[in-house]
DNA sequence: AAACATTTTTAGTCTTGGCTAAACATTAAG
DNA sequence: CTTAATGTTTAGCCAAGACTAAAAATGTTT
């Protein structure tokens, strides 16, 4: 497995989430800042690998053997985002790119031994579910902030965006993972939430808000 | 700098140890499992960058930035050694190959940080120096226990070959960084000798004693 | 000092992963 | 149902890094 043939796999496991037919090579390029030519190129050589099932202008889906790599990818990206955070002192929008790195060193010894010096931790630092090592993944309920009604009290557990400008942006207002959050208001005008972030008054914009997974508390 | 740029700097950089004339294409070929021809390539290359100083069929030599680039490749590789002993239970006989994955990972505040967090240790499992972020090495006062004479009572610092076979068989004899050494007798006919290792008889051969660092105690 | 052996470089080729431009499918619209 | 618009693949090309085989420089010997 190349470094390139793993952020493939990456992209097209994250692609899986939001559209559950195949995966277009547009799709695939766009998130990849590269070509939709050479994502065929390299499609059809991770079929040849029966790592992806391909039929041309069909789109791409992972096979059983790809779903794997690609969570041990993912699982390996986010456990070391958890020890940045935790055990380096780093804030969660400095994480993404180290972690890009990191994610492609290859030992299982070295990924299994971190976990467990970590803790086994099951989510990283925006909230995202961490695969064990079988691949399985413990689901949260989670909502999104947008869709919960005034007066309703949640706990914050994870972003939806982990771009370090809206992460920069909930420093400043002071919400984290595991702040509790209630809806005081709705502003049909501009769909804007009046909020109590841990006793804290805050207004939020709805592109805030949806971008922030809540649970009931 | 791309991966095999740094491997190269760093191949070049143990070999300037022993060698301290120019490094020629043929001994980094050897040492990196290539072709000289392959080499000479390379070193072009580095020579344009200005990491090396090149003379055709003269060798190279590390200008200064390559130097202090070599020297933070090896300022991460034996960072990672300790994290990988100290933190993550691996034996000194395993990191290797996993700390000349993480030696190439692009971060400076991922080495400081993790330089911190392991307590700006000065030596790796091995006994051998770790550069500063300025790139300063502590150096340590070694000899070889070979050189060592009778009833001398020295302790172990470091290894000057780290392949696993020879670290287990240290395991094996209980010998350790940080034991302490005393030379019993030097056999005339096959300069093996005869140690007192914390307290216990233990018999080695001379390529054994050769290859251990000790300092007078 | 010339001839031979060794080392090093050059020239040309291969693979990987990417690109552009052109050809080909699919979908949407008239 | 045919054409236009869009999306996808193919064909041909490029750079990096490595290789083989051949040429050139260095060194070693007699």
């Amino acid at each position: 497995m190349t470094y390139s043939e793993e952020n493939y796999l990456k992209v097209i496991y994250h692609l899986s989430h939001t559209a559950n037919k195949g995966i277009s090579t547009n799709a695939i390029a766009n998130v990849m800042e590269s070509k939709p030519s050479s994502v065929t190129d390299m499609v059809q050589k991770l079929a040849d690998k029966e790592l992806v099932e391909y039929v041309k202008y069909q789109g791409v889906t992972l096979t059983q053997k790809g779903m794997f790599m690609a969570l041990m990818i993912v699982r390996k990206h986010r456990l070391w985002e958890v020890f940045l955070v935790e055990k380096l002192d780093f804030s969660w929008d400095e994480v993404h790119d180290v972690a890009e790195q990191l994610e492609h060193i290859k030992s299982e010894k070295l990924t299994n031994k971190l976990d467990e010096f970590l803790g086994f931790p099951t989510e990283d630092p925006h909230g995202d579910p961490i695969p064990d090592k079988d691949g399985r993944i413990a689901s949260i309920d989670k909502k999104l902030l947008s869709e919960i009604g005034v007066s309703k009290k949640v706990i914050c557990v994870g972003v939806k965006d982990s771009s370090p400008p809206f992460l920069q942006y909930l420093d400043k207002q002071q919400i984290a993972l595991g702040s509790s959050i209630e809806v005081v208001a709705k502003e049909d005008f501009d769909h804007s939430l009046s909020l109590r972030v841990d006793g804290k008054n805050v207004t939020v914009s709805n592109k805030i808000a949806s971008n922030l997974f809540v649970k009931p508390v």
